[in-house]
DNA sequence: GCGACCATGTTTGCGTTGACAACATTGTTT
DNA sequence: AAACAATGTTGTCAACGCAAACATGGTCGC
């Protein structure tokens, strides 16, 4: 009996709650995760999780607070270079955001709900401004080259980073299946770089 | 006792259950939405509802359903009128896919969810697909006027369209408060059509 | 007229869930 | 070693979705 099969601790039960509830949620969505499935698949009683997440909401915050954490992380090496041209750059930081958007599509719906919700607890907010704050430096970057039209750099941003995040919207939304995700990145990109209209 | 109180028959529950959904979902949010709660404040038992829909997702379906034919109604109106410019055209479009996107934050949200998932109710993806449809008209027409690049108008359209997306989920969470949405969309709209590098 | 039929709402019940309170166990501090 | 804080457990409750059996009232063939 030394060998305690089942330590009256986990141990680290916060963790293995949000790796258990991002795999789930990825699967079944997140509006199926119950707290007492995810108990009963971690091994401890129903109301376990209640010591670390005051309810479901709480969870899904934090997953989402997580998430933008690992969104901004690869944001911010894909926005690294000034060197490179504006177009490669935005080009660049546009796919690492769709590729992310792709990979773990539920998450990424529940980060920017999250987002939106007026009553969002201020770290959550505060990891979603600052993964996105790469793409303003970019801007900046790109005007400082005369790369980009003149302006609030934050107004001209956000033409840019519309079109990203509409094509994750629209992309999710499985159509275009035959092409290459990155190739239509970089098509958008192009287009909105050079415009809709042609070029004399 | 002639008077019956409250006859047998509801009469047009379907509706009523749709337009309170509808209501209460605006305020309380999709994932708080009881069908209990709904049958009691129309006055029907609680298991009513089943009569017209299967489960509490296929009332959701159906509101996103109603939200793509009302959008689409509103689209196709914005849409009319060949004889304006491209950049016109555009605007209005955007200007009132915007609108409504902030009028109905919720359904919106919802519409956009339910396309999104995989089993989603052919009638849905149906419904979702008319009310986009206009949008490729103003693109085509655009390139017949020689206002829009040459390319397959899906791909150029991409572009266009993701920017308009993309800005209602951005305006969704609140940023730009100062400035008025429909200037917002106008300027997004003009930066989209002139590109962000300068032109000569 | 009238009885079968059918759409629609009701009643009752079951299993699950989130939330809560009281208690148990372990590690730490004094 | 005694008090304490952190963490997990057990038991309970109200609310919910879902389902089956039943009730009601209009419609249609005859």
């Amino acid at each position: 009996m030394k060998t305690s099969r089942r330590p009256y601790h986990h141990g680290n039960l916060r963790e293995a709650l949000l790796s258990a509830a991002e795999r789930a949620v990825e699967t079944i969505g997140a509006g199926n995760l119950t707290l007492r499935e995810l108990s009963r698949e971690i091994g401890v009683s129903h109301a376990s999780p209640r010591r670390h997440f005051a309810d479901r909401q709480a969870l899904l915050d934090a997953l989402a607070q997580r998430g933008f954490e690992r969104l901004g992380a690869a944001l911010a090496r894909a926005a690294r270079g000034k060197e490179a041209g504006f177009e490669a750059r935005l080009t660049r930081f546009a796919r690492v955001h769709v590729r992310f958007a792709r990979r773990h599509p539920v998450l990424f719906g529940l980060m920017f709900a999250a987002k939106g919700r007026p009553d969002a607890p201020d770290a959550l907010r505060q990891a979603s401004e600052e993964a996105l704050a790469p793409a303003t430096a970019i801007f900046t970057d790109g005007q400082a080259r005369g790369e980009v039209v003149a302006g609030d750099p934050a107004r001209i941003g956000l033409a840019g980073y519309a079109a990203v995040q509409g094509l994750i919207a629209l992309t999710a939304g499985g159509k275009f299946k035959g092409v290459p995700l990155d190739t239509l990145v970089g098509e958008v990109i192009e287009r909105i770089v050079l415009g809709l209209r042609p070029r004399a």
